[in-house]
DNA sequence: ATGAAGATGAAT
DNA sequence: TTCATCTTCATC
């Protein structure tokens, strides 16, 4: 289903540009996904951003080329998705932090063990458990299979926020999400 | 070698 | 508000 396919160059842009154009676009994993309804953008200037004291070895595929996975482990058991941005050696990286739920529902139920839908992708650790997606995935390239990224066909009405759970950083309007929808991991003001 | 903090989520 | 759970990275 996803439309017209979103290739390599468009993560060869700057972050805070990709971020916000990623929200409407859809994301399916193993045919497992949806409509991209919140995320936030890192940048290696940035005190929060995993990249922002140089290389290591979990952040190298930040360091890396755009349109790649960087999957990290969040809190000892969480999986947290981004996609990789700007030119190589940048560092700089979208979290996709919140999806509204519309393909392979059952899946993502059993993976998730909830039924309510509002559940099952709302937040970047729900979303990686419903959609089955783990460290495996780290380095891996968006462009092909088992991933499929497609364009939104209009431009939605996009709020912009704060980062969640960030308090060293300086306040910027780095969150993106989908204005008034159901799925995102937390409301905008 | 050691420890503190962490881009979270679920339960209380 | 608390806690589960454990990797990562900086420091000693």
């Amino acid at each position: 289903m996803p439309s017209v396919p979103i290739h390599s160059d468009f993560f060869a842009r700057s972050v805070h540009k990709v971020a916000p154009d990623l929200i409407g676009a859809r994301l399916l994993f193993h045919g497992v996904g949806g409509i991209i309804v919140e995320v936030e953008a890192y940048h290696h200037t940035d005190p929060a951003a995993h990249s922002f004291r140089g290389p290591t070895p979990r952040n190298a595929a930040m360091f890396g080329p755009p349109g790649f996975a960087y999957v990290y482990r969040s809190y000892g058991l969480h999986w947290c998705l981004n996609f990789v941005c700007e030119r190589e050696g940048s560092a700089a990286a979208v979290l996709i932090r919140a999806i509204e739920p519309t393909e392979g529902i059952a899946a993502m139920r059993r993976r998730r063990g909830v039924a309510d839908l509002r559940l099952l992708c709302s937040g970047p650790g729900r979303l990686c458990q419903a959609l089955g997606i783990t460290g495996a995935q780290n380095a891996a390239p968006l462009n092909r299979p088992p991933f499929a990224l497609g364009r939104r066909d209009a431009t939605p009405d996009i709020a912009i926020g704060v980062r969640i759970g960030i308090t060293r950083a300086v306040e910027q309007p780095w969150r993106y999400g989908l204005r008034g929808s159901r799925y995102l991991s937390k409301p905008f003001p």
